[in-house]
DNA sequence: CGCCTCATTGACTAATCTCAAATGGAGTGG
DNA sequence: CCACTCCATTTGAGATTAGTCAATGAGGCG
């Protein structure tokens, strides 16, 4: 809960504020992005981050298959959720950036049907299973938020499902920054010339559906087209909005706004 | 309620028992298969039956952007959620089978980010915003559970992804009617040998990521390796085995269990 | 019968992958 | 400081998969 002194390029760096740090936590926040939160939420919430831990860059928080289901909210650094196929291929389903929830479909069932590991050094709370049905059976106006934290996270998969699907290489490319960049934005880290970005062209690729090979071709290929560049740790984007036209890129799926929260109850003009 | 005559092949034909008919809703059973419901529960799901309606093939249910939220529950008869890119193209998300739950993604946010349609006839109980606000915050373990739905549809459309980041079209095609023929035989539909499916080519590629042309070629070719076919409606198994192993299908995604029902609190063996 | 949609086939093109190898920086031990 | 390894990046050449364009066939329906 201290302020971090070395200011890692992928921290958050909370505006601290002494009276209720508990808003300032980065589930707090995230949940405020799709719900209002009373004074009495926020308890629940702040509880969550007793269990402050950290991991090493390439460390497992958790395996598919595993059966003690733990959720973490990822409080600084990057990681990756994906899953190990037959053939030895892996596809990275998501990427988590600072104010994430990572494992929640994990804390559902029985077992995680993917694994998570850290992809930079990470910061993060762990949540445990109790702690859900805690909020779930107190405190129901939480628990419908949780459910569009859920929502959102899913209305991120299908856009990533999309790109898989329908959009070439160099798009997909140009599509995966645009997100990144918006995303941390919103952390408040980088802005729309650029981010600071850990990862491999491996990592890029697995996340792609495609080779490490391929991506560094399109990489290239997006550099001497003037649109952006990959480089040492770090994403430029040299021609932001010509970026978004070529991608084809439509921020609204980040955009959700929760349907069911308390304050909107009866405000159906239809 | 009755029980219906005609017996379309699409049709749910339940066990009907005259005492508590609502136990053998297709949401009850839906919800069934991932909690146990008390009598206490039943009531509020029976009551999600109420607005019965029927839907003509090609008949939209509800389009992306519309913002009056509704969601479905799947009586008898198929249906898919899609969106439509800005190049035209289509992206069918996930088929919809008799019991399925359509439309819970729509119902959180105050804008639906997909559109649904019917393929074939289509019998469907109408479930207003305020059933399932009802819901939340009357019966939070019936909240779970829908939570635990929503979770493992979010499972399957994980599988989709990685269907069309990692399979070739061959195995896309043969691991869909595998998935198809395995959820129709829960609700009492096809079996091991094969299944009605009313898909047409176009429909199959859109959900594939192939175009119809592609899609054509390669259940040829699934016909002369003797492992499936799928004509005039019929899709038949020749090689049940060979083919689960072509397709290397696991169908453990299918087959999740939900982990916060309150009859498995603190039943965590390891 | 004519029209429509869906299914089927052929010939060619384009995107991406595979195999192979060179480059280059970061760390490590001598 | 240098030699060495390790790993990510970069590049080339050829193979493979899937898409595009074009045309034909088959069944249903007014």
């Amino acid at each position: 809960m201290q302020r971090t002194s070395h200011a890692s390029p992928y921290a958050i760096t909370p505006t601290h504020d002494a009276t209720d740090a508990a808003r300032d936590t980065a589930f707090a926040k995230k949940i405020s992005s799709v719900t209002r939160l009373s004074d009495d939420d926020l308890l629940p919430i702040a509880d969550l981050h007793r269990r402050r831990r950290s991991f090493a860059v390439g460390q497992e928080l958790y395996h598919e298959g595993q059966s003690d289901q733990r959720a973490f909210v990822l409080a600084s650094g990057w990681a990756c959720s994906y899953k190990v196929l037959e053939n030895g291929t892996r596809q990275i389903l998501e990427f988590q950036l600072p104010g994430d929830l990572i494992g929640l479909r994990s804390v559902l069932f029985h077992r995680a049907n993917h694994s998570v590991e850290t992809i930079t050094e990470v910061q993060a709370s762990e949540v445990l299973q109790r702690d859900f049905r805690q909020i779930f059976t107190q405190t129901p106006q939480l628990a419908m938020a949780v459910l569009a934290v859920s929502a959102k996270d899913a209305a991120m998969v299908v856009e990533h499902l999309i790109t898989l699907s329908q959009r070439s290489a160099a798009e997909r490319i140009s599509h995966l920054f645009l997100e990144l960049g918006l995303r941390l934005d919103r952390v408040g880290i980088g802005n729309q010339s650029g981010f600071p970005c850990p990862l491999s062209q491996y990592q890029l690729a697995d996340y792609l559906g495609l080779t490490s090979i391929h991506t560094n071709r399109i990489l290239r290929a997006l550099r001497e087209l003037g649109l952006l560049t990959f480089q040492k740790g770090q994403v430029v984007f040299l021609d932001y909005q010509a970026l978004v036209d070529y991608a084809r890129f439509d921020p609204a799926y980040l955009n959700h706004d929760c349907a069911m929260s308390p304050d909107v109850q009866g405000d159906f003009t239809t």
